[in-house]
DNA sequence: CAGTTTGTTCATTTTTTCTTGAACGAACTG
DNA sequence: CAGTTCGTTCAAGAAAAAATGAACAAACTG
């Protein structure tokens, strides 16, 4: 019956739904999207993360959708990956089937997530292609190099691998500061 | 016999202007290109600081058109930005007009440069944003809110402000680590 | 069961970003 | 100077990334 959908007009529902976004949220929202496309992260994620971290309550996939107006799509990947970064965690609500879901706003788990889940299989993967670049350079320098070319590559490959190992080092120091 | 050359120099044409590029520069610019695109920097970016960073020698605008196969255009606006972070050098090359380009390969003067230029404008637009925040605050806690709701925005509010110090503290202790 | 509700997936469309290349100015060169 | 070379800029086109929405599956409900 289309009569249920009184709740949306009037007497704000348990679960903060007006369709239109405070000026303070807009603004966090803006915020957040701006901070997160700094990280090359979709917009679609900041708007999520930030309407989260403002929000008093949980919200549902539904909530960010008709107040964001972004398709349920959009939604449920943004979710879906600030979940992955261990960005946002659902809740449970008694009696209420659907995921609500909360903003982790403590800097560090939010660091240490995205380092994880972005920055170190990258890294990881560099240990192989450090591999490689040694076996092409000696390939290479058998056949034209001289002495001093020779020196030079075998340098910048030392540099990269230094590159590696501090960026590995950064990692837990950047967790024991954020505490 | 066979001609022996002992400097790179004349091996090819003065500049090491062979139109390929070898297996080794294929797999350091392809690094490059994946790296850099985790800090959001277009493709162009990393194509042509991989190739300078691996190089031999100082290289031209018109080498790096040639040997990437990329256009002027983005050649000249690549080098711009290499230049504003801090990743790329000119070098003066005796008789011969153009500008000669380095890499930058020093760990911390790449770090302080990027935090200069792409995070710390952004944190320091966040003061401003965050005196916006308190206002908008205000306002909105006279109107509805709850006292648990306005407690609850004024405790977000201050953890933003707390994150943003937290990042400023930051960018110098980096700089210290990475030397 | 048949019918809802909830959330995910993915081909398509839309938007954003990047690259190109032609036009231009500045600085040399003979 | 007239002609080059070198580098920059920017409108337009190409490519990449993100958002949409319809189709689907899974879990509930009566």
């Amino acid at each position: 019956m289309a009569v249920q959908l009184t709740t949306l007009a009037d007497a704000a529902p348990a679960t903060a739904e007006q369709a239109e976004l405070s000026a303070l949220e807009v603004e966090v929202v803006d915020l957040f999207v701006n901070a997160l496309r700094l990280l090359g992260m979709p917009r679609s994620l900041g708007e999520i993360y930030g309407l989260l971290f403002i929000s008093p309550v949980a919200l549902t996939l539904d909530d960010l959708v008709t107040r964001l107006k972004i398709s349920k799509g959009s939604a449920s990947q943004g979710i879906k990956m600030l979940k992955q970064i261990g960005a946002v965690k659902a809740t449970y609500v008694s009696g209420d089937r659907r995921d609500h879901f909360t903003a982790e706003t403590e800097l560090k788990k939010l660091a240490v997530g995205f380092l994880n889940g972005q920055v170190l299989p990258h890294l990881d993967a560099g240990e192989s292609r450090m591999g490689r670049l040694k076996a092409l350079q000696h390939e290479n320098s058998s056949a034209d190099a001289s002495v001093e070319t020779r020196a030079f590559y075998e340098a910048r490959l030392k540099k990269l691998d230094q590159w590696r190992n501090r960026a590995l080092e950064l990692a837990p120091l950047l967790g024991r500061i954020l505490d």
